[in-house]
DNA sequence: GGGAAGATTTCCT
DNA sequence: GGAAATCTTCCCG
């Protein structure tokens, strides 16, 4: 391993403390071909049976909502049509939350991200968003359930974010108030944090 | 066993 | 700004 990767007893605090605290920390992924990495910007937590957006709303047990009912710092990967998104499972052990990545900054790796992502000509549109990172650093359904704390999947100590804004979730027009919840958590200024998408109103 | 929906991205007009 | 891409899971017949 390159890094040394945070601690278990970083995952175990209280879910929205812990979106804030992932912003800023290093994301490594390693590959076969080689290691690639990116500071976490973006993060959303879902906050299980009482969050409407949440996969796990009502405390939904399914084969896919599984591993978010498990210990905080396993990994929550899921399909949204052609893409791979990832999450950090948090809260206490049947306590269904979880906090999604959804932008990096890439760190190292850059020629891996590159040809990974070579339809993009931009590097800022590389990562910038919660499907194009886990393409970027070759994250897969097969680190489904992986913990956090050991290759080759994890998280290392990066830098403290000067400012730290916080407003509504992307992406879950449908959800009724929790759509309006501010528990997205961004590093202000920084370039690679996901395009806000126009909210519906009606 | 079929059909629908989804925490998205990309390409085209 | 809109639609297609194209996969898995879940719920209902």
């Amino acid at each position: 391993m390159i890094y040394q990767p945070m601690p278990i007893e970083f995952y175990q605090q209280p879910t929205l403390d812990l979106a804030k605290a992932l912003l800023g920390c290093l994301l490594v992924k390693e590959s076969p071909e080689g290691a690639a990495s990116g500071y976490i910007v973006e993060t959303e937590a879902y906050m299980g049976a009482g969050d409407r957006a949440a996969h796990s709303f009502g405390n939904r047990r399914t084969k896919r909502t599984e591993i978010m009912f498990a210990s905080a710092g396993h990994v929550y990967t899921f399909m949204m049509h052609t893409h791979t998104l990832v999450n950090v499972v948090s809260g206490l052990t049947n306590i269904p939350e979880a906090i999604l990545i959804r932008a990096v900054e890439p760190c190292d790796g850059l020629q891996l991200i590159k040809s990974r992502r070579h339809r993009v000509k931009q590097a800022v549109n590389r990562t910038n968003g919660p499907g194009k990172l886990t393409e970027a650093l070759n994250i897969t359904q097969e680190d489904y359930g992986r913990l956090l704390t050991e290759a080759p999947i994890y998280i290392a100590a990066g830098f403290v974010p000067d400012q730290v804004e916080s407003g509504p979730r992307v992406g879950i027009d449908n959800t009724g108030d929790a759509r309006f919840y501010p528990w997205r958590y961004w590093i202000s200024g920084n370039p690679y944090v996901s395009k806000t998408r126009k909210i519906k109103e009606c």
